[in-house]
DNA sequence: ACCAGCCTACTACATCCGTCGGAGGCTGTC
DNA sequence: GACAGCCTCCGACGGATGTAGTAGGCTGGT
């Protein structure tokens, strides 16, 4: 399986940014984190993004003794893995590989990625060469 | 700027998709494309898609004797870029190398594709290259 | 004992999106 | 000229999402 639906809305996944970026934490934790990012909402709403995350098994929480503290339940390569999936099958019936290409060729990448990039490339190559003649 | 909102739901933007892919048609024939690519849906749904799409600037319509033409009015590279634009703001504050490598890591690319992506980062760390030394 | 302040639960509401149904208009064909 | 068959317009509805108010509960200080 692994294939799990994961429908975020946006603001919905921003919360759950924060508690990637900021460990297990309260409401108002999350809220002052969403406030430093320039996101203006109130305490409740937070609170219902939460609960609604936690319906859908996102996060989970616990009671501390003053106030629940939420964690992701998810992981964030996980949810990423998602969203390109979804994106990679909406965009190019699920061709990964044309969405890479359009990245790099619309969109900057540091020096560091690109080194990094070759790295993995060469890597996928050397495979792709094994098994062509492996099979 | 181009930095237009582009907001589509799945829905429009797979009408969106017969349009580029099959030249300026009618409802009807939009229609019968979606229920070839096995997408169940009643005439006026694509008519609603249509004329809400048309609202929002993505396609336009001629009037023919019998009924109207639609065809998209902007371009696929386009709304590509700026959805695979938004999912980088989304994920990772924009940096593009990121979901790259994470695509590249993650996604099955094709032996072409890897080709492809190879010349591709070649170029790319030329220019890098030369940049560093002349700046 | 009482109030301020924080916490949660519940409810609400606008908007968007996906989906249609029905009414009403043209046309071509017996 | 009446009916079948398309076409478009308008309205509607349910669910998801973003946003938030209000009520009621616990707690610590005075």
């Amino acid at each position: 399986m692994g294939q799990t639906e994961f429908e975020l809305g946006s603001a919905e996944f921003e919360v759950l940014r924060v508690l990637w970026e900021h460990g297990p934490i309260t409401v108002r934790q999350v809220l002052n984190h969403l406030h430093e990012r320039s996101r203006r909402v109130a305490y409740t709403t937070v609170l219902t993004m939460l609960t609604r995350l936690e319906q859908k098994g996102y996060v989970a929480s616990d009671k501390s003794d003053v106030a629940y503290v939420y964690r992701a339940a998810v992981t964030r390569d996980l949810v990423t893995r998602s969203k390109a999936r979804k994106l990679v099958d909406q965009l190019y019936d699920g061709a990964a590989g044309a969405l890479v290409l359009h990245l790099v060729r619309n969109e900057r990448l540091s020096a560091d990625e690109i080194t990094e990039l070759q790295t993995l490339i060469e890597r996928l190559d050397e495979r792709g060469r094994k098994n062509r003649k492996t099979f």
